[in-house]
DNA sequence: TAAGTTAGTTACTTACATGTCAGTATACCA
DNA sequence: TGGTATACTGACATGTAAGTAACTAACTTA
């Protein structure tokens, strides 16, 4: 459409391009998961760097976080709706990495 | 596939995700352009990250730079079939951006 | 009472990315 | 000889991202 450079571009690359944003984002693709499964499923993030992305995540309507007061408590992260709108994204990436790279 | 981690979906992350270059490989998808020409249509980007994010981009092999030994000498930044080949994904990216950002 | 569980937080450090700006090489033109 | 143009390169400073590791809070079980 315009050859300047389009904010809306940039911010969605400003989201999902950060390091660790499409693997959280993929791990809950499959399912509704606690801060521990994404834990075990991307073992190479730090705690910290799950909360963060989490947050942002959240802040950003990308996924919401359920809180179930048990014992221990039971925090689980699910796509929204937005969120689960970024597959064919995802799934472009993919098919380009295993054609190209 | 795998819900582990792929390292081609991560090494296509970290080519595609850096910053400015979604913007250069948009530029050059609409037509061949010199260093210069680059420079005007992103204003904000600096000459030495241009230069080296060119450098990355041809190293990777989706884009080939020409070099023209005219006066002052003219060189052009082209797409390769795998550089046009990263339009879809751009295409998800924006179409993504326009419906929920 | 001590240890375990979940879900984080905080402080500190290091690494890497980016910005700024001056300088280079080559060739032309006045 | 000085100025202009293109396409960079290099040195340095700054800023941001990420890693490490210890700590917290609430509750349960041994």
């Amino acid at each position: 459409m315009n050859r300047c450079i389009c904010p809306k571009f940039e911010a969605a690359i400003e989201v999902l391009a950060k390091k660790w944003t499409g693997l959280i984002i993929r791990v809950l693709m499959e399912k509704t998961c606690r801060f521990r499964d994404i834990r075990e499923q991307i073992p190479q993030m730090s705690e910290r760097m799950l909360a963060e992305r989490l947050k942002e995540l959240e802040s950003n309507g990308i996924l919401v976080r359920n809180v179930y007061p048990e014992t221990p408590v039971r925090v689980e992260y699910q796509l929204t709706d937005k969120g689960r709108s970024i597959e064919p994204i995802l799934d472009e990436i993919q098919h380009w990495a295993e054609c190209h790279l």
